[in-house]
DNA sequence: ACCTGAACACCGTTCAAGT
DNA sequence: ACCTGAACACCGTTCAAGT
């Protein structure tokens, strides 16, 4: 679908035949990961690629934007990594929580800056509702798993939203735990079993 | 408009006899939590103190610096929020373990921006001495109600670090996800009555 | 001791102009 | 269409100099 009789062999003065956005998108997440959120720079982004400093504009009307179309590809690549994960999974509800909690982890522990940014982004009505689908995908792998627990007798009753939300939590706070540098590496060292034994017990059944 | 009632009792040009620390730091504080971390600017603060721009820098050696104290601040004010809402809590561990969960959300709720900020300090060698030791005044509340908890009874054995990670995360994660805007309204609403249930359960002993 | 003023090297954003 | 170059109004940080 791309230029059909675009050369490959790079000409350094227009090296980016289309794919500035995409570029700048890989670069920004390269030295977020690298340098962190606060040497992102726009100025620099474009030194980079060698392009002016003003040609991001044509692509991310402003910083923000560049951020959210971030974010965006960042709740992507967790869905494809969960869905990987999930497709991979034993058959009962212990068994699922416990290879998607591992997965959310890994992704968290690999991506932190990243995940960071995930959850910081601004709402404006216009790009959360994008962000907002993003995120929804993989957090509607939670619910179904959470579902089908309860159809399997794993899962205590009660609205999807209500036992699905301490789930969520302990999930995403104990990853933002462990990325902050808030737990002594003992308690990360098996810290990471033990959420999952917790949770395993919020959310059994009653016992009759 | 503003000029002609101006002199208050205060003298513009030498207000700050030796407390411009303290007003950078209460000033930071309210233009973080109006208009959020990306406009904390040095050069603005003291353009709203009415000092020189260079002047902060005698107290502050550079901008992170300053974002540390106000961490630290925070951190002071969560645990002084805690430990009063621990004390006016009844005498089971059920009792203690809702009246802290409460006031962390209530204290993450109002202080949205600077939990955000105290959470994603930057790990200097130095500076997060002391903001380990400030974080730890308010989870050694945590981890006292636990243990307190395990001699009635009502908390199940084991490590302290280990049963107390798990309840450490979804207060985190919960409070992570409501000031994210994450959860949608409905699921707020009764979220933290659900999570407090479920981090109940998640404590509790096995049966016998 | 505490602060000022100027200077330096960066930003993000905008816009006429090039190709 | 896509990018450049200059311009504008901001930053953080440093440092000689004032009081």
């Amino acid at each position: 679908m791309a230029g059909t009789l675009m050369p490959m062999h790079t000409r350094p003065s227009s090296y980016h035949h289309g794919d500035l956005r995409a570029a700048l998108l890989t670069r920004a997440e390269e030295t977020l990961r690298e340098k962190g959120p606060a040497a992102l720079s726009l100025r620099e982004l474009a030194r980079d690629l060698g392009v002016s400093h003003a040609a991001p504009s044509r692509h991310f009307r402003d910083k923000q934007a560049l951020l959210d179309a971030l974010a965006l590809t960042g709740f992507e690549r967790l869905a494809v990594a969960l869905e990987g994960a999930h497709g991979r999974a034993g058959a009962s509800f212990a068994q699922r929580l416990d290879v998607i909690v591992r997965a959310y982890v890994d992704f968290a522990l690999e991506n932190a800056a990243l995940l960071d940014l995930m959850y910081s982004i601004k709402h404006d009505p216009e790009a959360s509702e994008a962000l907002r689908a993003a995120a929804e995908r993989w957090s509607a792998l939670l619910v179904s798993g959470i579902e089908e627990g309860q159809r399997q007798g794993e899962v205590r009753e009660g609205p999807l939203e209500r036992v699905g939300v301490p789930v969520f939590a302990v999930l995403h706070g104990y990853a933002g735990l462990v990325t902050a540098g808030m737990l002594p590496p003992e308690a990360a060292e098996h810290g990471l079993d033990e959420v999952i034994a917790f949770a395993l017990r919020g959310c059994a059944p009653d016992a009759v």
